[in-house]
DNA sequence: GTTTTAAAAAATCTCGAGAATAAGTATTGA
DNA sequence: TCAATACTTATTCTCGAGATTTTTTAAAAC
């Protein structure tokens, strides 16, 4: 149970069907920047690009609404979910107050498998923070960033708030992403989680609750910085 | 703005598609119990009973994942989303902390606007408390009663945290619903709501948020004593 | 009598083409 | 020159049919 697919919901197992694959592919491309905020999502085009059926394409957008990444106006098609500083700042609070919360029950009812698993996830993030210097390296880290805070609060038994806090860190790493193209990462993100890390360890749940909220809320402050503007150039009206 | 589409997400307009329109009738017949949980949803006798072509109504269950009304599975097709006990005690446990905090901030921000939308709500919402007799008379109830309970957290500013209670709102009317068949109504349930808009209209977050608490717990104690069993009948292997 | 294997049936998934709607362009009139 | 109208283009929405996969049924072997 420790070491295979701890992640859980957003990858639960490699796609069986096209439809999972155009959406999981769309899921990057939104996510990466690839695909604009505001952008139209214009289907005749895009199943070529993806190489599916109209009908098809139509289906794994739908399901990218589940996660708010992509928005469906009437009869006037499909877009990229628009961004904004306003959105961010409300993402991150409420990030703030569902993962703290997590946190807390998850410390309280983690067992010595939990530690473990947290231990290995923190190990495997070190690892990639190491050599994180090309694009390949970066996609690592990424993915090891969101287990390490997903085993965090693996052991909170609602399953509804993991959903919940699932789909916000989806949100806030399109922002941090969207925004990594203009500036590099000026804080050592790694301090951060080994603190976190030892909080969490020691069973302190206030503390690891304090760090994680600034360690989130610095994330959002990093981001401020940027005019909006530069993000969604292609948010037609 | 006060009188009109008050509710906002869930209804926003009526349909103009055919999407939409399968959409909203499915998600009906699920949270009103027609489309038993864990009910297996084959496409090819689904299109006929809704009148819609295959694609379309494939569609529309992709967007009732997004609820969490439907789960797909791999090459297995759709399902009507299982229930359990612990589903429920888990959506209020999610929901009294999310509500509450939410009806925190919307006392603290709500203007004079707000407070008369409220008491029109309420109002409304007592005219259908008098009459509830037929059919026709509890669905009127029902939306009455969504809809006080939208405006009481909507002067709160998080579209993140009014979008996740929402879901949450839906997910726990299926399971009052799924009872109801059962079991009458001997809480009641007015009197907890006039408190609620005492409390409020006072400025009274403390209380109003115990109060809110208590409501919502309140109707998960009434259930709870139902066994799953007879809820999900349908629910094959 | 139970399990394994194989054929048949059902359902899902997928695609391409046709009707309804919106967007863009040119034309006309003040 | 600007606004309104009619026309053209483009896109969305929708349906029905065909290919894969799963499930069911039946027969055969242990």
């Amino acid at each position: 149970m420790a070491h295979k697919n701890t992640a859980g919901d957003s990858t639960p197992a490699e796609p069986k069907t096209l439809v999972e694959t155009a959406y999981r592919a769309l899921r990057r491309d939104i996510i990466e920047g690839r695909l604009a905020p505001g952008e139209k999502l214009r289907v005749e085009h895009l199943k070529d690009d993806y190489g599916v059926g109209a009908g098809t394409l139509r289906e794994a957008l739908s399901l990218l609404i589940s996660d708010a990444l992509v928005v469906s106006q009437g009869q006037r098609g499909f877009r990229v979910a628009p961004v904004s500083l306003e959105d961010f700042e409300d993402i991150t609070r409420t990030r703030v107050m569902l993962e703290c919360d997590a946190l807390r029950q998850s410390i309280a009812k983690g067992d010595d498998a939990w530690e473990g698993d947290l231990l290995a996830a923190f190990h495997r993030l070190t690892k990639a923070e190491e050599k994180r210097i090309g694009t390949d390296d970066r996609e690592e880290w990424e993915e090891r960033n969101r287990i390490f805070h997903e085993v965090l609060i693996s052991a909170c038994p609602s399953r509804w708030l993991k959903h919940f806090i699932a789909i916000l860190y989806q949100q806030a790493e399109r922002y941090r992403r969207l925004s990594l193209y203009l500036q590099p990462i000026p804080r050592d993100i790694h301090v951060e989680h080994e603190a976190l890390l030892q909080a969490a360890m020691a069973r302190d749940a206030d503390k690891a609750g304090a760090i994680l909220a600034e360690h989130i809320q610095l994330t959002f402050r990093s981001v401020q910085s940027i005019p909006m503007a530069q993000l969604n150039e292609k948010q037609a009206a």
